[in-house]
DNA sequence: TTAATATTCGACCCATAATTCGAATATTAA
DNA sequence: TTAATATTCGAATTATGGGTCGAATATTAA
């Protein structure tokens, strides 16, 4: 009488349908504002059933950025782990976070937009946000290491590309891909390539 | 028997010290996460007491908000009625943002990130928030038409300044106050002078 | 000094919403 | 078929926290 893979299955599949209403509350309303009753109703389960797949609100907020960013990190190893140039790496990975930005319309504007200001214990999708930015980082250092960025601060340059990028991908026409050659006039035109200058 | 004027200042000493409470226990906690109890806690008062001062946990936090983009507001109107070139102009919007800045540490970190989720009625702070980003656009987009900026699309110009400003004044050394040259050496490092060229 | 007014605040009220209960109902393995 | 287990959910419970009350206490003007 032990569980069949198709009852997880089943389980995972329930879990998921809970998140995804759940998502659409929270981007609506907010975490404090987002209440059970109401993911419930999205979700199309009773209020009770949610408990009966989550601890806790708290934990299918959790649930969402765990899963959108373990997917998104895992999306990107390959990438990073080339052996390109860092210009080109880092160009890479925006595209990809831009195709996945696509795929999930919604997840990643909320990835993105997380209030700071929540604090809960652990945060098992901080280290992957972490590890994400860590790596554009370094990205930027060694290129501007080996003279593929002009010489500025990376710290403000990250800052200056997150604004930038948020612009294109979250902001920009939906429909219409990023492609290679935005992100490369975006970086030319704003961050001249310094063999170019 | 009418109220002296006396009066009416440590009334509004008093508003002032709920909302320099106020103020730490909403950086902390976020609108939602913040109480009427810790607020009473920090600024000294009893909670009942801050019902005389105001209405509302709301009014509390719209009150911060106005207070500090009308101050805000006001210290830039001279800089902006100015009749010299928009970059120079743009400049000395920024320099003098940093300078308010530094003057009430935390105020401003908080103002430039208010989640965007609040939506009160009314929001008399909203009109100041408008008024200095249509400002700064418009400076953009006028130093763009001189050719004093790089012929970049101005939104995006913006954004990137967003997050720069942002590096440099909120999170780069407190002590040190920013400098002209500094926010030149930003401009002409990131984008270049299109007369450098 | 005193009556009127201003200020303060602890204790309460109450609406909302998270969480739990307990009783159904479905599914499964034998 | 049936006992065990899994799933579901409406109703009840509880916790939280914004807001109010009414009784002090202070201050003021006369």
């Amino acid at each position: 009488m032990t569980i069949s893979q198709r009852q997880l299955e089943e389980r995972k599949m329930r879990q998921e349908r809970i998140i995804t209403g759940a998502l659409e509350v929270f981007k609506s309303q907010g975490l404090d504002g987002a209440t059970m009753d109401e993911i419930a109703q999205k979700s199309g389960f009773g209020k009770a059933t949610l408990y009966y797949y989550f601890h806790s609100k708290e934990e299918v907020f959790a649930t969402i950025l765990e899963i959108g960013w373990q997917k998104l990190w895992a999306s990107l190893e390959s990438v990073i782990a080339g052996d390109e140039s860092p210009r080109k790496i880092f160009i890479n990975v925006l595209l990809k976070i831009a195709e996945n930005t696509r795929n999930r319309p919604g997840l990643y504007e909320f990835l993105f937009n997380v209030p700071k200001v929540i604090t809960f214990e652990e945060q098992p999708w901080k280290r992957y946000q972490e590890r994400l930015y860590g790596t554009i980082q370094g990205l930027l250092e060694d290129g501007v290491k080996v003279g593929e960025f002009p010489n500025i601060n990376p710290k403000l340059l990250f800052k200056a590309m997150g604004g930038l990028f948020m612009g294109l991908v979250l902001m920009g026409d939906r429909k219409k891909r990023v492609s290679e050659k935005d992100i490369e006039e975006l970086l030319n035109q704003l961050i001249m390539n310094p063999q170019e200058q």
